[in-house]
DNA sequence: CGACAATGTGAAATCGCTTCCACCTGGTGC
DNA sequence: GCACCAGGTGGAAGCGATTTCACATTGTCG
């Protein structure tokens, strides 16, 4: 069976190609009555317009870019990468974009994802915090625009989606500092990160406010391997700690498991924060008090955003912050 | 800064058009002289070019779909569909071949979907068990070739590749029978899911083999909120449940927290096995024995099947089967 | 009642590429 | 030497839509 074209649809409802293309986009003006027609003629024939003709004939791609890293996380199941692409689908599920998946590796020559994106889609969605202005800068000279999930570390007034992440490190000291605590360690992620290191300002900000000096500070990476790890040497080197501020509830797993491999009771002799409020928050024994990082509703929010521009022709939009909450469980 | 077009890097080269679209894509016969000049003014000018155009000229769209459902899995971390995701995008990473995602709900109508497809994409990767028929057999009309990961309940002679997961049921329970479980229960996935029925069937026979019934079942989504009540169900419907086969690490998970709840020791008092041998089974405590369910694998290779039958017009392609194996830990 | 908007319409020109086809070279076999 | 063939090449015809523009056809106002 041949696919139907637009001619097909026009001969079809007596109308010229151009008016069917009109009737059917709404691109210009159609009457009543050839919009019945034609309409009528497409459904019957089981119309679909082909998207390379159109895209060419139209000088958009009708296509955005999801851009996110290629950590081995997605495969260990860090959750906020799968919220990034539940909530980006969401908010494309019912535009006629399509999202194209671009996932980077660290070593990747930015060059290709960028011939990619300039040639392909009209926009783009980045959630990869790693990618160290190359690419950024790049695809930044491109017309198309960009949108961040998360603050972007080298890119002056970029538009993009955050959480408060200042304030994610304020709550969880806070939380820590009520319950009691006195010595509290941090498990933070990569140092070149931004979340990083606003949650590491918030926490230190609490900390002063009280009249508390921070405790030791270990980067490393997102896992619960390295959370762990990290969590021994910070016990090596300090076994007063009582209550530790981990970045990511991975990372906080793996500390908990070094808590109590140690015969320490997590909740009541040492408390423990972590952050994303993911599913894992709820899975593990003790459950986590963990301050939230809504990836999905960050993605929605990027993509509506990237939506406006991109219908509005917007050149702009202003930063989007959202509030971070604590949900207190039984670890801290 | 307007785009380079073929025609000028044909002009710049000294060639036609046509020569110069030979010489880039291989496409035909193409001196070595004119390869290298077009190569050159290609390079000079930074041209790429325009997929549109190229998809509509060449009536191939250089597009797949990764079509995955959305359960609220992804959003609460089930790796399964990430190493899906990681997966796929890998094998298609050297290819100039696209990834589009298309995230199916349950109640959406499939031919919103569907008409994507046909228009868009040259093939596609289906990785959702849960779609009734519906949509695959609209699909399966449809001259582009899909590629299952994981075999399909409704389609014959579909291309696929799968574990063998009659072999997964099967290590599980040898695997509990030989730490002395006499009273095994199963934590099974929703009923309707062909790997769900083949891991209790390879449960079902090696029990059978060991002369032992098999014990309670229970059918439930693949969350551990769902696991946890399903276990607590189980125990009071048979107290004397010496073993857990879970069909996933997440039912597990559930499971576990149950167990220990009722002051049980897992791993002595009651053996459980789970299936993915996900970072979740490396990530609780006790850790978890684990039948593996190599997701980016079976994408991997689905992907692969698919690019087979793209590039050498093959019309189908034989069924690959996985070996699972298992991976003993301390809860079993 | 004539003139001028406003509104719909279709012919035709793109969009940037691939690919068919006709043509022109050389080199080879007889 | 002549026919022939193979490998290169360029001209030109699409691919299937959108969009411009000129041309009706109305209705409305003075």
């Amino acid at each position: 069976m041949v696919r139907a074209t637009l001619d097909d649809v026009a001969r079809i409802a007596g109308v010229s190609r151009a008016t069917a293309s009109r009737a059917l986009t709404g691109s210009g003006p159609a009457s009543e009555s050839a919009q019945r027609k034609v309409r009528a003629a497409a459904d019957e024939l089981g119309f679909s317009p082909n998207q390379a003709a159109r895209a060419l004939a139209s000088n958009r791609a009708n296509a955005v870019a999801l851009v996110i890293p290629e950590t081995n996380l997605l495969v260990l199941g860090d959750p906020f990468l799968g919220g990034v692409i539940t909530g980006a689908s969401e908010a494309f599920r019912d535009t006629d974009y399509q999202l194209i998946l671009v996932i980077v590796r660290p070593g990747d020559e930015p060059t290709k994802a960028y011939r990619l994106l300039q040639s392909s889609v009209d926009g783009a969605i980045i959630a990869s915090h790693h990618l160290t202005g190359l690419l950024e800068l790049q695809m930044e000279r491109h017309a198309a625009p960009l949108v961040y999930v998360g603050r972007p570390l080298s890119v002056e007034s970029a538009m993009y989606v955050d959480v408060d992440n200042v304030r994610v490190g304020y709550l969880a000291a806070q939380r820590l500092l009520e319950r009691g605590a006195r010595r509290i360690a941090c498990l933070a992620g990569p140092e070149d990160m931004t979340p990083v290191r606003d949650r590491l300002a918030g926490w230190i900000e609490a900390l002063s406010e009280a009249g508390d000096a921070p405790g030791p500070v270990a980067h490393v990476p997102f896992t619960s391997q390295d959370g762990a790890e990290a969590m021994r040497r910070l016990l090596e080197q300090d076994p007063s700690i009582d209550a530790v501020f981990a970045q990511s509830d991975l990372l906080a797993v793996g500390a908990v498991r070094v808590l109590q491999g140690t015969g320490r009771v997590v909740g009541r002799d040492v408390l423990v924060v972590g952050v994303d409020d993911s599913d894992l928050a709820r899975n593990t024994v003790p459950q986590l008090t963990s301050v939230t990082n809504p990836s999905s509703e960050l993605a929605r929010r990027a993509s509506q955003m990237l939506l406006r521009v991109l219908e509005d022709g917007a050149v702009t939009a202003e930063p989007e912050i959202i509030e971070p909450q604590i949900v207190c469980r039984e670890s801290a």
